[in-house]
DNA sequence: GCATCGTTTCTATAATTGTTGAATAGTTGT
DNA sequence: ACAACTATTCAACAATTATAGAAACGATGC
């Protein structure tokens, strides 16, 4: 992933309204959900929704589908996933005994690193 | 997590100056860097990068500590890995069955994800 | 104490982002 | 073709964010 795309994705994620809906999305899975729905859920006015959901649309964290009269929208998530990846990478340049202490640390602890091992 | 916190964080990263010196942080590891380095490594102006490092402290995705006349900054790993949790928790419900095929679709897989388990 | 070094804060300006309501476009059922 | 429904686009305005250079601040060494 390059940086362009992922300070992308992030900015797609620095507001409430839709850092809540991707989570959301999230949530629902594969099923997804209609803008209406989730404008009812979040109590956002559509036009402000619609503004969102481009943002994250353009970013890639959602994808949208046209069912009959509704837009169905996904949360995107292998790149979320991939997001992650990006994030995590050369954590500690790949130095094993360095990151331990800091991932015990953590309140989701190893589960969310890939598994330490030398470069 | 609470959204507020999440939303500070992801704006924090939303901006190339910032992810970048994050990521740099994050693969130095314990050590950090000091102010001065992380400009000449990024090529920035240092009242430039004052301003973005402020942004990244405020959201605390790094820490400041003097080091004689130096700052000296380091990623903060832990909350790196909270967000994470906070942004993959309650995927698709929690439901084992419709997370599998997103998973694979990634390019880090599964590894980054808790266990598949009922909720 | 004074000059120097590393860094931050301030000030002004430029650019971007978010909100609202009205208008528009596509889809469906009659 | 028409009216109803879903959603997006547009336009104007308000608010926020980014930038660069100058000034200020704290720590160090002579």
């Amino acid at each position: 992933m390059e940086t362009k795309a992922a300070t992308s994705i992030f900015e797609s994620l620095s507001s409430s309204w839709r850092l809540e809906a991707f989570r959301l999305l999230v949530k629902q899975g594969p099923e997804g959900m209609v803008a209406g729905d989730i404008a009812s859920a979040l109590d956002i006015a559509p036009s402000s929704l619609s503004f969102h959901l481009k943002a994250l649309t353009h970013a890639g964290m959602v994808t949208v589908e046209q069912e009959g009269r509704f837009q169905r929208y996904r949360a995107n998530i292998p790149l979320m996933l991939d997001l992650i990846a990006y994030l995590t990478e050369e954590c500690c340049s790949g130095n094993p005994g360095k990151c331990v202490d800091l991932r015990a640390a953590s309140s989701c602890a190893d589960a969310l690193l890939p598994p330490i091992s030398p470069k």
